[in-house]
DNA sequence: GAGAACATACGAACCCATTCGTAAGTTGTC
DNA sequence: GACAACTTACGAATGGGTTCGTATGTTCTC
């Protein structure tokens, strides 16, 4: 049984992005991998983390001169999280408009189609 | 041909959604409609929706007295935005991964499953 | 016409997320 | 040991969204 997962906020979200994908990393992991995308400064990423292990976003190990951060939500845990928060804000609860829009959102191909038809048989014989 | 959506914050969004139900609406309206959930401000009501004239979420009719708004862009639209945005954010992207954790996110049942699955074969059909 | 009721306008305060400068401590190198 | 490189800690500024008090103007009612 794990508590209701705590919502990200964008910048949260992408360094947790970055700590599921690599796995336990410290600051600077997260940095040079960040900095990739977006220009920010190290302590500014420093900061970040702090305040998500204040959240209970993140563990920190501090063993090691460089501490190690590790995410202790899940990726699909924290997914389900923020989608439920937008259905519920802008979708009145709705999956089914949810994920028509998510599929006319940008025109599907036809195997993105298939993929998800059988995601749904999948998730179907689930309920079943 | 229309511009691209507007991003709404949540206090906006909630706005936009009375117009999109109601119709083009008074503040009074729509303030009336906002207080059977939270407990919010006449006035609050009033600044939020005059922001929203200035980022163009609304329009304005002042030949009233008590001035009548109406939205400017519609709500699936919107859904698509804040649909879209989270899906790169969240997701990396991946439509298939964002349909899955929408499914899972609370337990679906096989109406609303064989109701999405009618969805996909209606989409499915427009692309080839 | 006086007062109540209702409308808009607007500034100020507040919260939260983000950003970063600076300080201070630790490690490593010469 | 001195200096460079690196690390964490922390305070402060900024910006967007939200909230509301107050001022001001209009309409309605008696």
């Amino acid at each position: 049984m794990s508590a209701t997962p705590i919502r990200p906020s964008d910048g949260e979200l992408a360094i947790l992005r970055v700590l599921w994908s690599r796995g336990p990393s410290t600051v600077r992991d997260v940095h040079t991998e960040l900095s990739k995308d977006r220009d920010m400064g190290y302590t500014t990423v420093l900061k970040l983390m702090q305040i998500m292990v204040e959240k209970g976003l993140v563990a920190r190990d501090e063993r090691t001169r460089s501490h190690t951060y590790r995410p202790l939500q899940g990726e699909a845990e924290t997914q389900r999280c923020l989608l439920k928060e937008l259905l519920q804000k802008a979708f009145a609860g709705s999956r089914r408009e949810l994920v028509l829009q998510a599929l006319e959102a940008e025109p599907a191909s036809a195997e993105e189609l298939e993929d998800i038809r059988k995601l749904l048989n999948e998730v179907k014989g689930r309920v079943r």
